[in-house]
DNA sequence: CAGATGCTTCGGCCAAGGCCGAAGCAATTC
DNA sequence: GAATTGCTTCGGCCTTGGCCGAAGCATCTG
């Protein structure tokens, strides 16, 4: 576990606003020579040179030489995908994600992710399902086998009309538990069934959801389920 | 486009080995007190402190209050995306992706993205196929149509075997070109389909594809796309 | 060869920011 | 109310690292 110093290194090679502007303005795939570099990064190009060189030492950049000229351009997509996540932080940064844990544990349990299910209670579902044949998960998709279908038919959830413009199952990363759970038709389906019975309720206005009394009856007989979810106080880690 | 500043922002936060270290070891989703937080960075509570605060203020941590003690978790997914972007980048650094953009110029017109087809052929491909009301794409899936089955089989490409384990059909985001394109058992179908034909052939021992001649009659008949291609030199932005 | 252009290395200046100990709040326990 | 625990604020020290100008290579042009 000690990614952690070699993220800062990183990091730290971004965090300096002269290098971010030239990654910045290398996102787009294009190459640009060290005096341009050193142009938009608003510095004198001695500056620059040193700034590049790091760069690239670190593997962000990559460079080619062309006569006199010396062209940098990102090292891989894999840097222009971290540059992304960055970018995408720094632009809603405080404003846009502020309150998501507000309701905290209750978050864990039981919560709604657009729309359909997340939390322990939907990863325990999906597991279950994945478990018993009625789907099949890999890393970029998924699939409701015969059995699944009959299943879920079964037990009243109702996928005929869910299954026109949307990806029928699809797993989505539970981020709470980093494990995966079910979006697509099969969640929405899922979790509407949930609403239908009152399995599952709302906490005041955020996404937290509550399991009734009738929910844990219904999650047990249907999916084999016990939602154990002591509603106590956050656990920390270790 | 002064995203630049804005990014240096967000990295120099993370760019401390300290508050690295705190980043790094709330990754898993879970939540850890303020003094936990000082052991695990190695810094002494008040520096650790003063590191949680900035972290808080930039949006990177959320906080809840219980009696005396101060749980800090990730503010969001989005920021645990940004640290796994950087990770990724850090782990294997100046290795792995060395002369990953020898070729340049052919990296962005064709090239492979793991089974699929990927750059401005693949956009190309994707763009007509919506056209047509062949397939039809949301950020969170794709499907084909009764039409694009339809189509697909009619030009000779084959679903049939794929529809298995996979999902069927996937946008994925072209990074060269920031455009999706077409992923998933469809995208992989299509590539072989192109393979098997000789419409593209693989450059060197890279990822880039050179569409052969026939590869342009192909496209162009079966999907009414010109691969407007130049091939010259690496072109320099501005 | 001389001159121009593109980039890098060197040396020295300077501000930003990380670090800690001491002291100050706040919440809990007895 | 006193003692304990958890965290934050304050003040002062000190290293890190960005910055530039001058000078030095390298490459192309005439």
């Amino acid at each position: 576990m000690d990614i952690g110093p070699k993220i800062a290194q990183v990091a730290a090679l971004v965090g300096d606003p002269a290098r971010a502007n030239m990654l910045a303005s290398l996102m787009d795939g294009g190459a640009l020579t060290a005096s341009e570099l050193a142009y938009v990064s608003g510095v004198s190009p001695p500056t620059a040179s040193g700034h590049l060189a790091k760069l690239s030492d670190a593997g962000l950049l990559s460079l080619e030489k062309q006569g006199r000229r010396r062209y940098f351009r990102l090292a891989s997509p894999l840097v222009g995908h971290m540059l992304e996540g960055l970018a995408v932080v720094a632009q809603d940064g405080p404003a846009r994600h502020r309150n998501h844990w507000r309701g905290g544990e209750a978050l864990r349990n039981a919560r709604t992710c657009y729309d359909h299910l997340a939390g322990r209670i939907a990863i325990a579902i999906a597991d279950r399902l994945v478990e018993r044949s009625c789907i099949v998960l890999d890393e970029d998709g998924g699939e409701v086998t015969k059995a699944g279908h009959a299943f879920l038919e079964r037990v009243g959830i109702d996928l005929r009309g869910a299954s026109k413009r949307r990806v029928f199952c699809r797993p989505c990363l539970d981020w709470s538990e980093r494990r995966p759970h079910l979006a697509g038709a099969v969640g929405a389906s899922l979790l509407r069934h949930a609403f239908d019975r009152g399995w599952v309720e709302r906490i005041r206005d955020s996404r937290a959801l509550s399991i009734t009394s009738a929910g844990k009856e219904g999650f047990a007989a249907t999916f084999g389920i016990k939602p154990a979810i002591e509603e106590g106080v956050v656990a920390p880690k270790a």
